[in-house]
DNA sequence: ATTAAAACTAAGGGATTTACTTAGAGATGT
DNA sequence: ACATCTCTAAGTAAATCCCTTAGTTTTAAT
């Protein structure tokens, strides 16, 4: 193997940065070009540098890693991009996927021999899921083939409108329905409608529940 | 140095492990001499190897961080914890001093360097902070000086009765109040009570704050 | 052992907010 | 042009908040 596979780690902990790039000097069919702590620097070294594959977090201060990925896909669709999350959640996996990731490894149980697998894999342009994602994902699909609707109407009833996000940021900043009418200049009863939308088209049982799913999702910090 | 530090790693990610214990291979006055993922599993490898210097994040599943601190401050004074952790928010901090750590270190900004610089430190039995979290912890104490009060009286103000700590932990569940007062046998208005001071002590202006806060402290899951 | 201080319990009562339903106006699309 | 989506909003009943007061029990201190 000629020349090695160019990686650029994206991660906003530079311990984590710099205990993967220590990880990867050992193979010797791989080269750590570069690391960025955010989305914006991310999308800056990819520009200058070009990698083969992208390694990154889903969680980041700033734009989330979902947009720095779909913003990869779009520009740079050569890029594959590798997530390395903490979080195994269904949300998580499946806006990774549908924002263009290639593979998904959980932080929790990847092992070093895993990771290489990973890279390897993806930098061929190929998938690549732990056996804890790749569950996930089959539940995913299952649940939309055992659903009555189709996946379409699914996703369209999943998905909120811009308004219905704006709304959903406010309250995860802990504003009331009344600060956030304030804020909106709209009725508190537009506000509430909105809310109870978001709370319908999720199944939320309560506020809190429809926070946590914010905060998981990267719509508002925890 | 004829004996080398010996060195156990707990933090729930494989990954990160994997990371810290290669980077720490570099330090010949270093020895990683075991990891662990939970705070039981941290416990029973404490009693076995005896370590020098227990590195540890503050969020695992089950038990905290916290509590992991306090149980090895009380039954092994002479290991050293350092915490390596991604909240520099003052509730961590300050848990986590009270708890018995000897050092903090963000996982934001903590260079190699600096983690080894940390752990000599430590291993010493001395304390070590970051530049980043020493600003927070005078922030801290400036404050104490200011209120009115001793700073014994506000730890005491600021920390969360059992009761307080389990209903808190209800709310992140997304209970309403009288749910919590169902499943707990009280009266709405003790859990309404219990609340407000909870609110009160943390100064929250909202529900939504307050969980947040529980979330960071891994009092709920998000 | 006596006292003081927290912690847990609970209620009153008015102000405010939220839950749930229903509904109209304007934009979008097919 | 017809259905759909989105944003808007109000009525009403239920829930929660806010602030205060207060009894009982547990814990810590002198």
């Amino acid at each position: 193997m000629k020349t090695k596979i160019r990686v650029l780690l994206v991660d906003d902990h530079q311990i984590i940065r710099d205990g993967l790039s220590n990880m990867l000097q050992e193979a010797d069919d791989i080269e750590v070009c570069g690391g960025a702590a955010d989305t914006a620097r991310a999308l800056e070294m990819v520009k200058k540098i070009s990698p083969d594959v992208l390694i990154t977090d889903l969680s980041m201060p700033g734009r989330s890693g979902i947009e720095l990925i779909r913003s990869i896909h779009e520009k740079h669709p050569g890029i594959n991009v590798l997530v390395l999350s903490m979080y195994v959640t269904e949300d998580y996996i499946f806006n990774a996927l549908k924002a263009g990731a290639k593979g998904y490894l959980p932080k929790q149980d990847t092992t070093k021999a895993e990771l290489l697998k990973a890279i390897r894999t993806v930098a061929r342009g190929e998938e690549f899921f732990s056996d804890t994602i790749a569950q996930v994902i089959s539940k995913l699909y299952s649940h939309s083939v055992k659903a009555t609707t189709t996946p379409e109407a699914i996703a369209r009833k999943a998905s909120l409108t811009s308004r219905e996000t704006e709304i959903l940021r406010l309250y995860t900043e802990g504003l009331s329905n009344t600060e956030i009418a304030e804020q909106l200049n709209i009725s508190i009863r537009t506000v509430e409608t909105h809310k109870n939308n978001i709370m319908q088209k999720y199944n939320f049982k309560s506020t809190v529940d429809m926070v946590k799913f914010a905060i998981r999702n990267n719509l508002g910090e925890a």
